[in-house]
DNA sequence: CTTGTTTATGTTATCGTTATCACAAAACGT
DNA sequence: ACGTTTTGTGATAACGATAACATAAACAAG
């Protein structure tokens, strides 16, 4: 039974409480006074008309809205998902609402959509990563609300950064591999300039392994993002026909790592006998396959609550104006698949 | 460089490209008739002042916000992702903003996240499943837009439906199972009453096995949704202690399948040899991993994507009040896992 | 009993955009 | 050339909540 006649408002749920309009404002913020009793009449008298609160005008007037404006690669990935969820959790107290975008892993694409969320007038603005279009940097610069950049340490960051650095996380692993004694290590990574993450660990592969006096040759282009099993699985194959000894692989992402893991049971490789396997980000499946798969779990809970954080001290002014910059650090978690 | 100014608004463009606001305000619509060069006058003066148009105000005075209400059980899951992700391009070109809220697979925080978007005023709420709270029922019966529920079929449908049947898909994979000769089949689902598909689709097991006239008395409960990799492969592990004879096995989704298959390899038990094993949706892992995983396609994006198609249709009073229902087909994907 | 403070409520004006009505000028049809 | 439609623009008021200020009553302190 959709109501025919219009809304009511706080006008019409004043009018049945016998107060004023003033007084049901108040009623419906938490820390307003209102005495009890009439607080409990408006809110009677509201919920008898069926009357919502209307957070448009609420917002129009105070200057001020609930929402959260987050920019993410991509809705269909758990380390993404794991920031957002515990983003939200932390945001919800304060009655926050994030408006999700998803930029594709196109920062052109991420620039239409910090324009079109601006639109609402957030709060503040979370965006994944540190690489932005000069118009982004220069919208997210004059709407004069806090930026925070996570999953990235940037050089020139805009505002707040809640990240950590990709590029250090991979060489970590080499290291590992390299003190096990293996020295033909590959990457597969993604090919396009587009995932800045996933070219962050290929720098952070090739910075280790000139390091270690290695040849960083074995460097496998898996296709534009997001690098997914299937399109690890096709890169092992690649990575198998054409160098064939290699004895060690890190993948960009954990999905790739399982990709390649299943190309190897499917030519009857060994791993880690034959070829010791490394993904990154402590996805699900990479814990629970056979044989488990080493990889570094980058906290993605942990940015997404520190981030919330921040967000709430900025909103409450307890911050200063100073950017902050919080580190995240990436734990290495040696599994099964790497000797 | 924030600027400390209040930001400009229509009446500051106006002034500086010498016209009335409305004239402005006329220029940012798509539709609207302004002359070219006087539009190009105006969001070159727009441009210069760093005008960021105002949808809260425009909401407000239009009474007609750009927001669609979107609530799924979990951000953290590649069906839902992709439903969402398939609405999001389907609204896209209409200008229509996703508020998204995840219920965590309880009706009563549904309700809480239904009320809280519904301060919002948007044009349309689209939730998933069928199964609400009787508030939660009013309070979108009582908003007046269009309801569309998801990934099922309500026997009391709010509004308009786009889904499909779990317990028919389910029972669809138990006779696959039996046309193969197996008899003794198990599933293992969620034991809660708070995943509503997921007990639809053990239903959908229980009606199947009795139609063939086989127990169906092996059911694993694998806890509070959502049932994951690690929960498949612990309710694997005592599902083979308890019913070592079993043939087969069906799960509530291929993260559980895939996590019931992982527990056969540590086991050293043969897939499909000793057993078969079945998931559903149609995840990347089931696709990929070695055997790969029969299972039971639901076409999340399709879902999106008539959503989409309807809400559009409704917002432009094509379609006419008559509640649509719209099936979706899943289908049955036959992989390495099943005989 | 006066004065100061707290508590509870009301009045007025306004946030920034746009629905609505109004109107002049240009384009069109005959 | 004259009525009619189309095109382009402006003036005014309003959407629904609340910031800011005002006020009355109750209460405490001296």
């Amino acid at each position: 039974m959709p109501s025919l006649r219009k809304a009511p408002t706080m006008t019409d749920v004043a009018r049945v409480a016998g107060v004023s309009p003033m007084t049901v404002s108040r009623a419906f913020k938490p820390g307003a006074r209102v005495n009890d009793q009439t607080r409990a009449r408006i809110l009677e008298a509201a919920e008898h008309l069926g009357y919502v609160f209307d957070s448009t005008a609420s917002n129009l007037r105070s200057q001020k809205t609930d929402f959260v404006a987050v920019t993410i690669p991509s809705l269909n990935n758990a380390n993404f998902a794991d920031t957002v969820g515990a983003l939200n959790e932390g945001l919800q107290a304060r009655g926050l609402q994030i408006l999700l975008g998803y930029t594709n892993y196109d920062i052109h694409e991420e620039e239409r959509l910090v324009a079109q969320l601006l639109r609402h007038k957030p709060q503040a603005v979370i965006v994944t990563g540190g690489r932005h279009t000069p118009r982004t940097r220069h919208l997210l610069l004059s709407a004069a609300v806090p930026v925070i950049e996570t999953w990235d340490l940037p050089e020139t960051p805009l505002g707040h950064v809640v990240g950590f650095s990709n590029a250090d996380a991979v060489q970590a692993m080499v290291d590992h591999f390299v003190r096990k004694g293996l020295t033909r290590i590959a990457f597969i990574g993604g090919d396009a300039d587009r995932d800045t993450r996933g070219l962050d660990r290929r720098r952070g592969f090739v910075a280790a392994m000139q390091r270690h006096r290695l040849e960083a040759t074995r460097l496998i282009a898996a296709g534009p993002p997001p690098i997914s099993m299937r399109e690890g699985a096709e890169a092992m194959h690649r990575l198998l026909d054409s160098a064939p000894d290699t004895e060690a692989v890190i993948c960009v992402s954990d999905l790739s790592a399982f990709g390649a893991l299943s190309a190897c049971q499917r030519r009857g490789i060994d791993v880690p006998g034959q070829i010791s396997i490394a993904g990154f980000g402590n996805y699900e499946v990479g814990a629970i396959c056979v044989p488990s798969i080493t990889t570094i779990d980058p906290l993605p809970r942990q940015i997404g609550a520190f981030a919330a954080e921040l967000l709430c001290d900025l909103l409450d002014e307890k911050a200063d104006d100073m950017p902050v910059r919080r580190h995240i650090l990436p734990q290495l978690l040696i599994r099964e698949s790497s000797i």
